[in-house]
RNA sequence: GCGGGCGUAGUUCAAUGGUAGAACGGUAGCCUUCCAAGCUACACACGAGGGUUCGAUUCCCUUCGCCCGCUCCA
């Protein structure tokens, strides 16, 4: 399905679109650039931070302002080496991978099914070369057409009975895909009989690599001495802090179950190979929620929490058909899970996870009680008894919402210029207005007449304190406008030449309010996505735009 | 990490073993009465390091980054 996706061109094409936007207008950089960049680390410029503040304070605001079961909490990214230990990361945060010689695919070493049967093992090839063996060695200039022995050990296994040619066959095409040159003989070195083998691939007999071990953690050390006991982890992800506070939060807050730690923050990851813009970033930003519930009733907070946050996510522009539910597998599932669900968005480069939405049981807490030896459990006054709550954890990417935001967000529409008749493309984010970096571009018609620009002036100025806004007076105002377009401001603010000597015409205010021919203090509204123009009036524009940005 | 492709202004694209060009975009000025108008000027690039060479953006090596595939994705 991703494979898909990607292939198409056209989706290839928007996202290169969207990544040169974000560069373009200051949304996003990639991390050290002069330096060369660094593989998976991005800056978010001017407009990009402002965007994923809003992000950040809407999602902030829909869990611990407009409920009351829930509580902001900010932990630190180092922590005791002990909450590695006991939340399992330190021992299963990292994968053996084997390789497999012959087709390079790479494997999981313990998910490798144990194999019998006989191996023979090959010291090298005879071969009449014509070409160098060794890329390396500047003296083997290929030239030579000699019959020529390689060393280069290799080993398959077949299964028993199986007689050697077939063996054979698989060596000469791990041999075949590393020279050009006619193989005439295999040099044989033993074969022999193995039982339950993990050294060879089950689809095809080759001989694997050993296995390398791949840390997603990122290990360092506190305190100037780098030895054994120093050694801790940046955080792979934000919610352990939570699970470790539990028992001080819901002491502080007075709360009763349900209820819920909300949190905010960096998470890394050092990922073998990160993606798709900043879809798979090696430092990145968490938003999640640990939603302590009482036991038995996880399942139905699970359903509970995924109907919220997919009202959440429309309401920050990203329509409900463009999000997938992923019931997790049991097979995939985290070992901890008792039941998952993704929320994946579809991205140009294909439908990729946002949220992850999992019932995690009493896991966490029952890890950390055992290993603290501290007691993390929950009086509960109704039941008269203690237990361990279980826990349901909506946790979100802040930096793939506002990727799967600015995805969502571009358009491209074709306009035409009513005078000329030339077509243009316009390049338009349109943000909702909450989300919008800028809320308001604030213009003077013309520059060059200072009434208008001191009266620009003054409405930035009376907006400033109540949100972003950005006064621009350089060219002509439709390219302003174009340009406003671009960076995704919903809203453009012209005082034009009937601020200063009156309406025309009698017309209604976009407040509904009605404007009588000759009133002063009104000012042309444009609307982003519909290039819609109205008057308003000067007094009422910063309760027009509070009303629409909230 | 493996395999393949690719690195020239912010973007799109030229040219070249011997001073790197354009368009759009940007900045400033003039002008401009509502959707990227016009004029003038300015700034900005051969990803980095090394090698070959009298001279390398061009050839070679390494490295970094990007894209595609594999893999991974607590």
């Amino acid at each position: 399905m991703i494979s898909d996706l990607m292939a198409d061109p056209v989706a290839v094409a928007k996202m290169d679109k969207i990544v040169a936007l974000c560069k373009r207008r200051g949304f996003i950089f990639q991390s050290s650039e002069i330096y060369g960049g660094l593989n998976g680390a991005w800056d978010y410029g001017p407009l990009g931070v402002e965007l994923k503040r809003n992000l950040k304070d809407y999602w902030w605001r829909s869990m611990t302002q407009v409920r009351d079961d829930i509580v902001g909490f900010d932990g630190s990214i180092l922590m005791n080496r002990a909450v590695w230990q006991a939340s399992g990361h330190e021992a299963t945060f990292s994968d053996p991978m084997v390789e497999c010689l012959l087709t390079k695919k790479r494997y999981r070493a313990d998910q490798i099914e144990p194999q019998s049967g006989t191996a023979y093992y090959y010291k090298g090839f005879k071969a009449n070369s014509s070409v160098p063996q060794d890329k390396s060695n500047p003296l083997d200039d290929g030239q030579s057409i000699l019959s020529t022995e390689t060393a280069l050990p290799f080993a398959v296994l077949v299964p028993k009975g199986k007689p050697e040619a077939s063996a054979q066959k698989t060596a000469r095409q791990y041999y075949e895909g590393r020279v050009q040159a006619t193989i005439t003989d295999l040099i044989l070195d033993r074969s022999e009989v193995v039982e339950k083998s993990t050294s060879f691939n089950p689809e095809n007999g080759s001989l694997l690599s050993e296995p390398r071990t791949f840390n997603l953690m990122f290990k360092t050390y506190v305190g100037p001495v780098q030895d054994e006991s120093a050694i801790t982890y940046l955080r792979p992800e934000t919610a352990q802090a939570m699970f470790v506070q539990f028992k001080n939060v819901l002491e502080v807050s007075r709360k009763k179950l349900p209820f819920g730690i909300a949190q905010i923050g960096k998470a890394f990851r050092n990922e073998i190979n990160p993606r798709n813009f900043t879809f798979r970033s090696r430092e990145f930003e968490q938003m999640e929620v640990e939603f302590f519930v009482k036991p038995g009733t996880g399942p139905e907070w699970l359903e509970k929490w995924k109907e919220e946050r997919l009202a959440w996510y429309e309401a920050i522009g990203i329509p409900r058909a463009k999000i997938h539910v992923l019931t997790v597998p049991d097979a995939d599932r985290a070992f901890y899970s008792q039941g998952t669900y993704d929320l994946e968005y579809e991205f140009p480069f294909g439908v990729q996870e946002l949220e992850g939405i999992a019932h995690r049981g009493n896991y966490d807490l029952k890890q950390h009680q055992d290993h603290s030896k501290k007691p993390l459990e929950y009086f509960d006054e109704e039941l008269k008894q203690k237990y361990l709550p279980e826990v349901v954890e909506p946790s979100a990417g802040v930096d793939r919402t506002v990727l799967a935001v600015l995805c969502e967000a571009y358009a491209e529409e074709t306009v035409k210029d009513e005078e000329s008749g030339k077509e243009e493309t316009r390049v338009v984010l349109r943000f909702v207005p909450r989300l919008a970096p800028i809320k308001a571009g604030i213009f003077p018609l013309l520059k060059n007449k200072p009434e208008l620009v001191e009266k620009a002036r003054g409405i930035q100025k009376a907006l400033q304190p109540l949100m972003k806004v950005a006064y621009d007076e350089a060219g002509s105002i439709g390219k302003r406008y174009r340009r406003i377009d671009e960076e995704g401001t919903p809203f453009g603010i012209t005082v034009d030449f009937e601020t200063l000597e009156g309406a025309k015409e009698a017309s209604v205010s976009a407040t509904g309010a009605p404007i009588a021919a000759g009133e002063k203090e009104t000012v042309t509204l444009r609307h982003r996505d519909s290039m819609k123009q109205e008057r308003i009036a000067i007094a009422d524009i910063p309760a027009y735009l509070l009303a629409r940005i909230a």
